[in-house]
DNA sequence: GCATTAACAGCCG
DNA sequence: CGGCTGTTAATGC
């Protein structure tokens, strides 16, 4: 169980939230660390829990039978996942890893129902992501065949930086280092590095130490179109 | 061939 | 000193 003040602290969401739900929603979640490489949850099983990354890279995807990984989503310090599979009470449809160490916030399931059945504030909240995600998923179908490399880093960077998912966050600096960012993207950590000089170059970013800095928001996301 | 993996030296914190 | 970076060499598809 986690103090109210913590629970506004971690999710920005529950800044619209009155007391009632406020108590509910911080009643019902824990914190937990996960360390580099470590999976939250393999395809398959039953979590009920909707996921807070606290700090930390989580990335959403699945491993094929090949072991080619695919990803769905990256999520850093402030992303909310999973609300898919606990919604529907059936079991993950992809692996949630830390990609580093990382910390999250879990939900139970009952407090995400309680939140679901009482509070149009968390309804609202919920609309707006599943809304991001539906266009984010868009842009992912043509991702394989479509994009080249630096388009792809850029991309990812973009997504990272989504206004609507981190409405709340006004930060260009993202601590995550290029084999991360390759691990998220499916390329190569040389590639990646490669494509990271191109998009520096273009003065869209600035490449430091153990992370990146985003400039141009807007022309990272329509990059390569 | 191309791309990924391995390997390694430099470097920054 | 450990982890990250940038480059090169080896390996695999």
């Amino acid at each position: 169980m986690i103090s109210a003040e913590r629970l506004r602290q971690i999710a920005f969401w529950a800044r619209e939230l009155n007391d009632t739900e406020i108590e509910h929603a911080r009643r019902g979640m824990v914190e937990k660390e996960f360390a580099k490489g470590e999976y939250l949850c393999h395809r398959g099983d039953r979590f009920d829990h909707w996921v807070g990354v606290v700090h930390g890279v989580v990335k959403v995807g699945t491993m094929s039978s090949t072991g080619k990984s695919t990803t769905f989503a990256g999520c850093r310090n402030g992303s909310w996942l999973g609300e898919g599979s606990v919604v529907k009470d059936e079991p993950r449809r992809y692996d949630l890893v830390a990609l580093r160490d990382s910390r999250v916030a879990l939900m139970n399931r009952a407090a995400f129902f309680w939140l679901f059945d009482n509070s149009a504030a968390f309804n609202r909240f919920l609309i707006h992501q599943f809304n991001e995600r539906i266009s984010q998923f868009i842009g992912l179908v043509e991702y394989d065949r479509m994009l080249d490399i630096p388009s792809r880093v850029a991309r990812n960077i973009a997504w990272l930086f989504n206004p609507v998912l981190y409405p709340q966050d006004k930060a260009t600096h993202l601590d995550i280092t290029q084999e991360e960012l390759g691990l998220l993207a499916g390329l190569s950590r040389q590639h990646t590095n490669e494509a990271l000089k191109l998009l520096e170059s273009k003065g869209l970013l600035r490449v430091e130490r153990g992370g990146v800095t985003v400039l141009d928001l807007p022309a990272l996301a329509g990059y390569g179109e």
